[in-house]
DNA sequence: CACCGCATGTAAAACGTTACATGATTCA
DNA sequence: TGAATCATGTAACGTTTTACATGCGGTG
């Protein structure tokens, strides 16, 4: 599964909670992973019980006991094996393109406008998003991790320019 | 659920089978959905059940009876429902770039190398695929119909752009 | 005999929502 | 002072998706 494997590979980075987990979810990969908290914690608990992560109770002043995850060997080796694996098929889900392929149906030019309008709004605040993300430049996983950002960051661009495209064409 | 909702959208271009659906989904709108065949048979017998299609059994000569569904009033308005709710948050689940992210700690220049090459090859089957859907020129529904189509291109192009310079920098 | 057209069934894995709990701290 | 937010986690329940297997009557 991929989310075992990415988080394996956060965990990597560095020991985290759960917590920890959810925001490097919301922060670092949201451009191309996306997990919410149960999922998170039921993960960990699995990944722990399979002997591929282990945690340390570490107190904490005014606040809950810090639970970390590291990585055992066993865990490594498991993340290894995944980098190492064929790529999985793609299965899109664009819930945005669905509704353009269907939507003229309506017969409601305005319908189309608002659609287009609700995605471009959607488009421009990623994009922010995106843009606000540290961008580190140094050695190859670095760069690696940089040219991830900066497939999402051109992406959104893409998008936006189609979207001029087709507005002016309608 | 929005499978529902393109099952509900394929079937008012005309009426389907299952087998029918199958392959609408394997090409018409491949770019944006995917759904396997047991998944497109439990959907359809929900709506069924939920009385948004109605089923009309065509005999065949020397193959079996096929199943024809076909939107009912409630269907259709299930439909109309859908293209006219708030998009959903977009979850992006990009194995790839997941890949791409973590890959870094293998040290292991070669495998970057192969990965990219995986993607590449698997963009251009895509692209290939894509261009030799038919594009058709005509009312507004057509136009929305192939704009989902170029995007589908754009985006592929893209991601060959990306892979270019990123091949180039490494 | 393999494949096409057409379907059914079942189990497991994955994902999501909602609610709850606790002790700080910050902000209006 | 009271409300909100942060930091951390648990749990129950429900939905979605995936994977895989099976059946049957043609046709080339």
């Amino acid at each position: 599964m991929a989310l075992d494997a990415l988080i394996l590979g956060l965990l990597d980075l560095r020991p985290m909670t759960g917590y920890d987990l959810k925001k490097a979810f919301d922060g670092t990969v949201a451009h191309f992973w996306s997990a919410d908290q149960s999922q998170i914690y039921r993960t960990l608990a699995r990944l722990e019980q399979d002997g591929l992560v282990d945690v340390r109770v570490v107190p904490q002043a005014g606040k809950p006991d810090r639970r970390e995850h590291r990585l055992t060997d066993g865990g490594r080796a498991r993340l290894t094996e995944w980098l190492r694996s064929p790529l999985p098929d793609e299965k899109p889900r664009e819930p945005f393109l669905g509704k353009l392929f269907f939507v003229g149906r309506e017969e409601d030019p305005e319908l189309v406008q608002a659609l287009l309008a609700e995605r471009r709004n959607a488009a421009r605040r990623l994009l922010a998003t995106l843009e606000n993300l540290p961008v580190v430049d140094g050695d190859l996983s670095a760069r690696l991790r940089s040219a991830t950002l900066r497939k999402g960051i051109l992406e959104v661009q893409a998008e936006l320019t189609w979207l001029d495209e087709l507005e002016a064409a309608l």
